[in-house]
DNA sequence: AGTTACTTTCAATAGATATTGAAAGTTCTG
DNA sequence: CAGAACTTTCAATATCTATTGAAAGTAACT
């Protein structure tokens, strides 16, 4: 396989991976692209690559940059700016995980606080109440794991976490 | 909050949060339903309850059986199906690790794989390489973690894994 | 201040995915 | 084995999300 064959494979690959993973197909592609290219590319060269539309691009670029999964660079006497990807995958799972434990678990973790208060007047609702007390349980240990996680460095994670586990 | 609204609160939020872990609304709000039901439930009454068509109720029962997370009762006397959920979150989680994991993370490890075979003929292949190298190195590693882990019993994991990186 | 180079926005449109409903299939029962 | 009770399938359709392209915005240089 060549080198461009390669590249296009992966890019193809991360942006099927990322629809699953709550990124859209363009924004998980220039990720990919840029993951895979050692320098920085500018919007116009990330474009071309992709065939995708400006506004496309320009759209995703912002998020990738919002996520922290590209950082952008300036080049001296160059008015375009050129973006780079996070190259530590544990730093891009963060990102991940922060992102989706904001959109996903905290609103979550809000609804079952909100629900915990129905009235016990039967048993029925006793029994919601402790089913909702399980899952509530759960989820604030799984919320407080998510944070120390993301709190840790990627040699912890690497070198001594995924160790421990296995 | 009554009985009612709590249900009908946390089935359309459990819903909501299905649809961003690769589970579709449907599917995740039957899941919610039988969750919060201590008792089974034939395919007319979360129809019913849900306000759906059969075919898609169907459908999604299906799905919900074959990822193991709903379980399907008979009732002496009685020709209809009866479903009941898994209760149990680590369990439920686990399922949509083993579903997840095969649908995404194992074609990504094999397009890793072939895309590790392109040739070194530049200093930019060379590169490529490198950078497929750690990715694939990552993603392994993450590999076996969930494998632990989808091994490991619901107490072990909510009394003491969850305690560990707390 | 005007021109050029580049970026952002957003309504229209395309594309992907979920849902329906009706028809076909299956299994039980008298 | 005919009919009833229930389940499955699937093409048509609706709904939801991403993408385009053109117009507006912004900043640098002369």
């Amino acid at each position: 396989m060549n080198l461009d064959e390669g590249k296009e494979k992966f890019i193809q690959s991360w942006g099927t991976l990322g629809t699953s993973w709550g990124i859209n197909r363009t924004m998980a592609q220039i990720h990919a692209l840029l993951l895979v290219t050692p320098q920085a590319l500018s919007a116009e060269q990330i474009r071309c690559s992709l065939k995708i539309s400006m506004g496309n691009a320009n759209m995703n670029i912002r998020a990738l940059l919002d996520w922290g999964l590209v950082h952008k660079q300036l080049k001296a006497g160059d008015r375009k700016e050129y973006f780079i990807a996070e190259k530590d995958m544990w730093e891009v799972v963060k990102s991940v995980i922060v992102h989706r434990k904001k959109k996903e678990l905290e609103p979550m973790l809000k609804v079952l606080d909100e629900i915990s208060s129905v009235e016990s007047e039967c048993e029925a609702s006793d029994e919601f109440c402790n089913i909702v007390r399980d899952i509530k349980l759960f989820s604030n240990k799984a919320d407080s794991a998510l944070d120390k996680l993301v709190k840790a460095d990627s040699n912890w994670f690497v070198g001594t976490f995924l160790n421990i586990i296995k």
